[in-house]
DNA sequence: CTCTAGCGTCTGACATGCCAGCCTTGAAGG
DNA sequence: CCTTCAAGGCTGGCATGTCAGACGCTAGAG
């Protein structure tokens, strides 16, 4: 979104991740440098350095003299992003009990109403537009930014299974709730309810892509 | 340590990340690119690559068209690094208490021997390295790479002000005496004693920050 | 038919040259 | 003496040319 596209080599970078994330290109593909020189209309200089950053997030591989690949996605690090955001934000939301300030307070029930009037409508595009807002607000909101990069980093790789996910229907009526009750022990300053209850709301995301991983094995490699 | 030096890049980014974590060029200093070109006989090419990812990594900032500096210690930022590390590695504790393999446990107290070695010949040095190793044994031996890597990047930048620290003596053996405290409620299966005793171990760090902040202010900035 | 050696091609790593901004500095004008 | 503005010297960003290594294909030998 905010993202600088003052530099070429951002916007080469801005474009191939949101192929990758997007499932455009498959994971496990080559990556054409000179191709997207090409239609890029930009030399391989800064291709060379967009292609360098993915690595060092992980989301393409590099192999010397060889070829870049669009990573594949490992069932093992699946969860273990998912341990790690899970252990980090249900910090934010103790912390968040103990000093969110008041208009961080206000931001996430202003969230909270945009999320159902998302929810309301059927849409879930919007809707997780949304989920991924609640988050922020909690990091943005107690100067967290830090937490932040790392939160996005994960959720980088995450968003890569979840459009394959493509929740059912209903889940995103219960994911509402299980907000609201975040915010509700969060109000209330209850430190370990309001961890208790971003545990569980986590926990569920965690038991989606769990169902998603024995339904479709072919898409998770080891 | 076990880095890949093949390419020159590699060789100059480990170089210059050593002289920032060494404090060998302050924060905020210039970095001099044709200087570094000339030194390690390189062309521009591959310290541009290195300079990039250390501003990946927030070592360092780039400014377009006027500079790349040093990256400043920022308080704020060290503790919110510290917040991060704490709740991952609770978790990772909690984890350990739950599943960690036999010879992950016989790696442990092999860490602690070493530990005691060091702190009984009064050696600081080998001390930190059997300290970080404690830590390392736990995320490798339950096979959390990605917990790895994420403190590894913090670990980077705490590192920046352990070093100004120098801890006083006496203090590395009661930091042994937590690590027996963590491995005793592991092995025991204790899941939230363990989580508990991971958490007093880093709250005593945090203190030794916090303390020394106060005394040396002119150090931190903002 | 199979295995192996050799060559061609594609890749990334690197060197070099050029360009466009910013910051400084010095000179000119008030 | 202070202010202002323009030019030059920095910087990083980018384009292009070259090199060396890895894979794959093919041809030749067994």
């Amino acid at each position: 979104m905010g993202e600088r596209v003052n530099s070429k080599a951002d916007q080469v970078y801005d474009e191939l991740k949101e192929a990758i994330l997007a499932g455009a290109l498959d994971p496990g593909a080559p990556i054409d440098k000179i191709a997207l020189c090409e239609r890029l209309g930009v030399s391989r200089f800064p291709v060379s350095a967009a292609v360098s950053r993915l690595a060092f997030e992980s989301l393409v591989v590099i192999e010397p003299q060889h070829g870049s690949f669009v990573a594949r996605i490992s069932g093992a690090e699946v969860r273990e992003r998912m341990f790690i955001r899970r252990a980090l934000e249900c910090e934010i939301a103790a912390e968040a009990a103990r000093r969110l300030p008041k208009d961080g307070f206000l931001a996430l029930e202003e969230n909270l109403a945009r999320g159902r009037e998302a929810v309301d409508a059927g849409d879930r595009p919007r809707f997780y537009a949304q989920d991924v807002g609640f988050h922020q607000v909690l990091t943005t909101h107690l100067g967290l930014h830090r937490s932040s990069e790392v939160l996005d980093g994960l959720r980088t790789h995450l968003e890569r299974v979840r459009r394959m996910l493509m929740l059912p229907q209903g889940r995103i009526r219960e994911t509402l709730a299980e907000h609201s009750e975040i915010v509700a022990a969060i109000k209330a300053g209850d430190v370990g309810r309001a961890r208790a209850a971003m545990d569980r709301h986590l926990a569920v995301t965690a038991e989606n892509f769990e169902s998603f991983a024995r339904e479709r094995p072919e898409l998770i490699s080891a």
